[in-house]
DNA sequence: TTGTAAGCGTTATCAG
DNA sequence: CTGATAACGCTTACAA
């Protein structure tokens, strides 16, 4: 009974098999070129042992790890898990493996764990949204690190991303709101500072403000964190201050959410005393009561086609190349019509 | 201006400070191991060239990555989320990074998974709950890699574990729900096969009947997934072939919000025409209406403890000692008292 | 087709 | 306190 049992390594393989190191090594990563017969011989041998490489060897003498970081804001509520998930999917689909961080939306925390994941070995990156400091971006430059912005889209951006025009998006949804005679309008945005995402969804509710011949300041703003809490708050906090608002537009559907809690805390029916509209479309979305009325965005593409398009940055060694998604909206009926003027009370 | 710039090295530290490869070494690892002088000098170079240790050259040549591995159910939704981000923030604290990796409820996916990690060099492994193929716990208690389990105790296991009494928590539960009066009881559980959590609870829930005379083959159990439709679908079917249900208890806050939806679905009122529980008190609890009455689970502490508990067991080299920790009932608002027979309709 | 051997970037032992 | 130098486990020219 071997008392100081330790991880095989390529070594045992090769001596159990008979044959030199370099032969497991091609047998693990270009088995073509081994006759079938040593190739049997040392997939015994390496089943026999319960082989299996190691990591750190293995990415420090090929200089690849097949692994690809994310960088995300948060895990704590769904709003990336489908995107990512398909992200992950199609990156196992063509041999890499996925390591994600959050940064819990502290985006000096983002830096750090950047230089993690490189320090890890990270063949590419995935990040969401463009705003971060430009000496990120130099430092990946330098360490040959290709990194992929995914959740927004900005052709103006050095930075190739994949992802939807998050302002138009707003703009689009918010004339039609407009159209249904609302005039008297909040919106809960996160935080925008460092968050381009929240700061393009902002103009575009001005924009289209402007469009109707309304003064764009007289948007009644408010931001804070992302979670239920701070929607609930926040909503809570807008129709005290203003109690005519006739419609609360949410930057995402997890504010929306907590808006709606809010409401009901306050006792407001959603939507015949105020509309209330999220921004994601995620499952969420078809909980509560009434069900969001929503900004799609197309997740499952989104991250399908950032894997596929890091990898190729990767293999090919090439620029990025960024695609505009569409989004599309979702009514459901948490938005009314305004009829006649209503007074707050 | 270089052109072949790449990362800088150990050696370029060195060279550049005047020093071995070694003193660089240590003044990372070992500070006070080196003179005032010389480590402002090493500090200097390290900052001026923008190293970064390599992290396959360090865990090969120190045996160690400080890095711990938790292998989880699915990212979807935030069951495990407070939990891991507890966990991770403790782990922080004292000097580990977390590796998190999702089997989306495969089972079969865990054992890759597992070894994935551990030839990253994983120093240890947390697990949510007991039921996997003992040969993983072989593999791992070979690999002399410390495993945890959590979300669950249980002290008949031979694994360690951090969590709380699956069985006795619902059983309480359902206990209460009984005195309430119901005694139509359906039940809707994440697939129970290949996860002790979901079949402890289910047993819980016939300890319970059992003590109140109930046979508990009559408890109504449908499983399935995990998602929010699961738990609609499910709640439907089972209020068909069984409309006298007057209490639907769920395995987990997702598929009671599921089931909510479902009831609304159908035009039932919580908790007037049909009461529906949870289990885990998540967040999402609070945003459903009715709000759920559910089963609080302690992630926070739980998330911590565990990250305390595997740590001490890679440092000082020794078994993990169970714990279990207390569950609560929060009641809420989805649950009324039976006051006369209910006829289904 | 297979083997030999030189790295890859650290840490750690052992001298000095 | 600091410096050589031998691992660590694998990949990959280069030879045979």
């Amino acid at each position: 009974m071997p008392a100081n049992e330790t991880a095989p390594t390529l070594d045992d393989v090769a001596r159990m098999a008979g044959v030199s190191t370099a032969t497991v090594s091609r047998c693990l990563n270009d088995p073509d070129k081994l006759t079938k017969d040593t190739r049997m011989r040392v997939l015994a041998a390496i089943d026999k042992l319960g082989y299996t490489p190691n990591f750190a060897a293995r990415s420090m003498a090929a200089k690849r790890t097949f692994t690809i970081g994310a960088i995300i804001p948060t895990m704590e509520n769904a709003i990336f898990a489908r995107g990512l998930q398909a992200f992950q999917e199609e990156l196992d689909r063509r041999g890499y493996t996925l390591l994600v961080s959050s940064t819990a939306y502290k985006t000096d925390a983002e830096e750090k764990q950047i230089r993690n994941l490189v320090a890890r070995g990270a063949d590419g990156l995935l990040v969401i949204g463009h705003d971060r400091d430009p000496a990120i971006y130099d430092y990946l430059k330098q360490q040959r690190v290709p990194v992929l912005v995914t959740w927004s889209y900005d052709k103006a951006e050095a930075t190739p991303s994949i992802g939807f025009d998050n302002r138009a998006a707003m703009r689009v949804f918010a004339e039609k709101v407009l159209a249904l005679g609302h005039r008297r309008i909040g919106m809960i945005s996160s935080t925008s500072a460092q968050n381009d995402r929240a700061r393009m969804r902002i103009a575009g509710v001005r924009d289209a403000m402007e469009t109707h011949g309304l003064e764009p300041d007289t948007l009644d703003l408010i931001e804070v964190p992302y979670t239920f809490d701070d929607g609930a708050d926040a909503f809570i906090t807008l129709m005290r201050r203003n109690p005519e608002t006739t419609i609360v537009l949410c930057g995402s559907d997890v504010l929306a959410v907590g808006a709606i809690r809010g409401a009901r805390l306050m006792g407001l029916r959603v939507p015949d005393d105020v509309s209330i509209t999220g921004f994601d479309d995620i499952e969420l979305a078809q909980v509560t009561s009434p069900e969001l009325t929503t900004v799609h965005v197309p997740h499952h593409t989104m991250g399908q086609m950032a894997a596929a398009e890091l990898v190729a940055m990767i293999e090919e060694k090439r620029e990025g190349v960024s695609q505009k998604l569409a989004t599309t909206i979702v009514e459901r009926g948490s938005v009314a019509a305004i009829t006649k003027t209503k007074t707050g009370g």
